[in-house]
DNA sequence: CGGGTTATTGACGTTCCAGTACAGAATTGA
DNA sequence: TCAATTCTGTACTGGAACGTCAATAACCCG
């Protein structure tokens, strides 16, 4: 039996805005590179704050993680969503894209689940699954795709769509790690390119598509 | 003119095997993730003789991670070296072999350089033409193989080699990641017979090669 | 308008870390 | 054996970082 109950002083902050600026300070400066200091400042919140809220800086980073999988794998989803005519073309321009987009914002390039798979890797127990499922998450929305371009005869169907999704998904990954190192755009667009026509197109497809 | 010179104590440790140790160390714990107590329990050196020796954390990072670049870089040109007529099997050898060697070791997985493209990245001014090059490197050593594998008419001689380097050593890196992330070994292998498959090989080794 | 409840703040303390200083040990030449 | 020189390890210092706490502010209901 509910009694009257008491209404208390409302949160003055969006608990998703707050997770957002602090997945991207994760992202800027790595676990063990950020300070509560740095995440209070990137969000605004004091130190006390952020710990009744989010329990400390662990349980703050694996939140921020989780915001990053349930944003990004539904943005990667409608990017890959289509009629299966043009599920070739959007896989093209997923790989091309990838290249490029992580070449082009100055910060927060790539996959966070990648990152932190290097620099956390199986260590975190907590984290692990997270990144595993993000990344597996991935490779099955362009296996998705893949199949989508199967039915729409432009992929072999003696290929097998997770296989096309683990390359794609690997290979992006990779690109990740080469713009961080300062590898310039046009070899990693080459690179897309390059792997992309490596896919196991159909003749038909590339009939249509050849000079 | 060098008049009497008093011999003093030598060094007791090889300064070779405290650098491996220390890139094992940094390698399992990141950079920030690693302290200097780390570093002098895996080095077995006191906190002041690594300073005395390598004046600091950071330094002995850089220096690790050069000492990585030149026992890394040679040793992948050991394993791509060879007559031109097996070119394109050592290419091959790399490709599936990085899917496997990825997730043999337990610990110490994956590229050094690639590892701290993400922790570091740009954000290390003087790492980041080291991390940089390595790749770089990797990715020439890869297209010095492809071209041999053009001479014996395995590549299609159109190809351009530097774009089958930054190809592979792309997802080779990928690789690093999704292994980090506990992605299993089938998906990763079916992954790299799949990129290899999708070079630009003449039909001569197509037909060469097929049951 | 006052009381009860919850959020927020900023300072505090304990722990930990990077780098330093100093004292002792080891080695070689005289 | 002694002196000179360099290595080695421990103890110290200043600072930073994580997590906590108590006081204050904000809000809703009666």
């Amino acid at each position: 039996m509910a009694y009257t109950v008491q209404m208390a002083r409302p949160r003055s902050f969006d608990e998703q805005t707050v997770l957002d600026a602090a997945m991207r300070q994760f992202r800027l400066t790595g676990y063990a590179g950020t300070t509560l200091d740095d995440l209070s400042a990137a969000t605004g919140l004091g130190r006390g704050s952020l710990y009744a809220s989010f329990s400390g800086k662990h349980p703050l980073f694996l939140r921020a993680l989780t915001t990053y999988a349930e944003q990004g794998l539904p943005a990667l989803e409608r990017f890959l969503a289509g009629p299966d005519e043009s599920a070739v073309d959007r896989l093209r321009e997923f790989l091309v894209g990838s290249a490029h987009s992580v070449l082009d914002d100055a910060e927060l390039k790539g996959c966070m689940a990648g990152q932190f798979a290097h620099e956390v890797g199986a260590r975190d127990a907590k984290a692990a699954p997270i990144i595993r499922d993000t990344l597996l998450g991935q490779q099955c929305l362009v296996a998705a795709c893949a199949e989508a371009a199967q039915r729409s005869g432009d992929i072999e169907p003696s290929a097998d769509p997770m296989t096309i999704g683990g390359l794609v998904i690997s290979l992006t990954r990779g690109f990740d790690i080469m713009a961080k190192a300062g590898i310039d755009r046009d070899t990693l667009d080459a690179a897309a390119h390059q792997a992309f026509t490596g896919l196991p197109l159909t003749s038909r497809y590339r009939e249509r598509h050849s000079p």
